[in-house]
DNA sequence: GTTGGCACTCTTCTTGGATGAGTGCTAATG
DNA sequence: CATTAGCACTCATCCAAGAAGAGTGCCAAC
């Protein structure tokens, strides 16, 4: 099978892509031969159309209907045939006037920025919190709640709080937790997670011999305390949205989104993978076999702060979407993003 | 218009309603003749319905359809002819066990029993974080993020961490930061966030002449972080539940529904005037002129700590519910986390 | 006061035909 | 040999009309 296509076939595959895009019909001949930019009659058109079916790029939901592109058309098409239009000026202005409000903490950041993308869409917008892996810490601290359940607060950097509840095996004082706290906070400010890791393994093999000192201690709290990766929430904005999608009108499909929204387990699974490639990230259709999301595609971007700490955000909608816009949408809200991380902290 | 119903009509709204409630579709006068308890022939019956409608408490879609409960109707049902069940003791020790996970921190246990509240009611589960206003303050904690950027990190006694990015006028060191921290929190620790702020008021009104102390400018800053209310976010759980239900099968419906629950503002907004009630608040349809919920109730409940926080917990759903599950269910869930809360932090 | 009977209303479901969009194939055309 | 006009065929969609069924309101009888 010669993946091939020959410049007409190329032509029109595009051309029922985009007209299926703005309409969400099937495409007919007649329609694509009245199209400019394309002189055929609808016969001939109807031959490249079948080829096109045969070759899997197409399929029509019955007989008398017209053409619609399938998951692997889409992926041609994204991969060979698309051209990524800019972003206006007023529209980047727009958006990064948005994201600088000086009041916006960086949760508050990844949170807005999932808002406009959603908005600016009209799809859903999706958030990935960085893991913490990948970030640098700047400064824990440890609150004694009772008397052996320690809260462990956690700032890295680039500003991200999270928290943990530490069921600790012996009592402690806060002034000792305070002891910890300041050791620590001198210790390994500025580190990474993954070097602090390390680090703790070195010292705390050192410290053995003093099973109680103050630094034995600290060491295996925060041991603990990272062992489980923080971080990777996932921040859905504008579930709702997809409510409008034409190709989610049925009941049970609106469902099967909503629910798997809701879960974010899935999302989580999904973000991470994209997470691995650099730039933008498309991923057209269940892929693999998740059935959750048939029809859906994602757009994808890492964001990253200079100390490398990197998260990801995108949209997710149906696979009929113009990536044209969204694209484009979704790397200049992922450069924002960085570059007010790297504003923001110093 | 005399609102004492005999006995009968109360039986018949009684009957009509819980019929009502387990069948979704409008009740004739036949299938209430045919129920055991009521040994009338079905127009007997019809006249008794008639009179209930022009009460205001049915009212029939259109002529040939059974009789539908009001908002009134329910109203009356909750408040007059309601007998709540108890919850089975499997049940509650299934939901306590959920709850106790000893890795929750205040917030993990708080979004759990949303999600509890949701999963077994197969409603929508929302609970609200306590308002900081009615919160005991345990510790804060500055970090600087870049020269004028301060991130407040927020500790209640109940372990509710939150955080806020300040924006100071004066461009400040860690040290200092570091000073400020110390002195407020071995100033206020312990107080409730209404002593503080008065506290400052004071302070701030004797430190007045030396404008440069620490301690003024520690007062400032926390006035600074104190005057916008924490709190009082909502965390919606089960948000696709609401489309197994029936009567939101309509997508207009279904889309107004959830993009109130995206938005939360007027979700709050409920919360925060059910909060004012003790015990179980039941608001039935749109009592006020809140379109955005019509046809759905909201049954809540207040938890909090023994040192006074409190937030507020419950369920949205269709009008047509089970409230003798319900009511329990929250109530329940409500004593669950109010004590959790009691037995974690001391 | 209660009940059976009955005419009436209104929704829902089904059926069948008309319409129209679009296809695939074939034969004619440049 | 690619292109195209023509034509028979297939389906989905729409609409109207009729049948079925549920439930009501009212009246007269018990």
């Amino acid at each position: 099978m010669s993946e091939e296509l020959s410049e007409r076939s190329r032509l029109i595959l595009q051309a029922i892509i985009e007209d299926y895009t703005t309409t969400g019909e099937p495409v007919g001949s007649r329609t694509l031969s009245r199209r400019t930019g394309i002189n055929l009659s609808p016969a001939s058109v109807r031959n490249v159309m079948a080829d096109l079916e045969d070759l899997g790029y197409l399929y029509s939901p019955h007989t008398s209907a017209g053409r619609i592109p399938t998951d692997k058309g889409y992926r041609f098409y994204v991969a060979s045939l698309l051209r990524v239009q800019q972003l206006s000026h007023e529209v980047r202005d727009h958006l990064r006037r948005e994201c600088q409000v000086p009041e916006l903490d960086t949760e508050g950041l990844l949170r807005e920025a999932g808002r406009i993308l959603s908005a600016t869409s009209n799809y859903t917008g999706l958030v990935m919190v960085p893991r913490f892996t990948s970030a640098v810490f700047r400064r824990i601290e440890f609150v004694r709640l009772a008397e052996q359940r320690v809260l462990v607060v956690f700032i890295t950097q680039t500003g991200i709080v999270q928290h943990k509840l530490v069921e600790v095996g012996v009592p402690l004082t806060q002034g000792e937790l305070d002891e910890v706290t300041n050791y620590l906070n001198q210790e390994f400010s500025g580190l990474s997670i993954q070097e602090i890791k390390s680090r703790i393994a070195d010292e705390m093999a050192q410290e053995q011999a003093l099973l109680d000192s103050l630094q034995y201690r600290a060491l295996l709290l925060s041991s603990y305390v990272l062992q489980h990766d923080l971080g990777g929430q996932v921040f859905v904005e504008g579930a709702s949205n997809i409510l409008e999608q034409p190709e989610f009108a049925d009941l049970s499909t609106m469902k099967r989104l909503l629910r798997t929204f809701d879960q974010k387990s899935l999302l989580v699974e999904l973000l991470d993978k994209a997470q691995q490639v650099e730039g933008v990230q498309i991923l057209i259709g269940s892929a693999d076999n998740h059935s959750e999301i048939e029809g859906c595609s994602l757009v994808t971007s890492c964001y990253s702060s200079r100390r490398g700490t990197t998260g990801i955000l995108g949209v997710i909608g149906p696979t009929r979407m113009p990536y044209a816009m969204v694209i484009p949408l979704v790397d200049y809200a992922a450069s924002l993003v960085s570059d007010i991380l790297n504003s923001e902290s110093e």
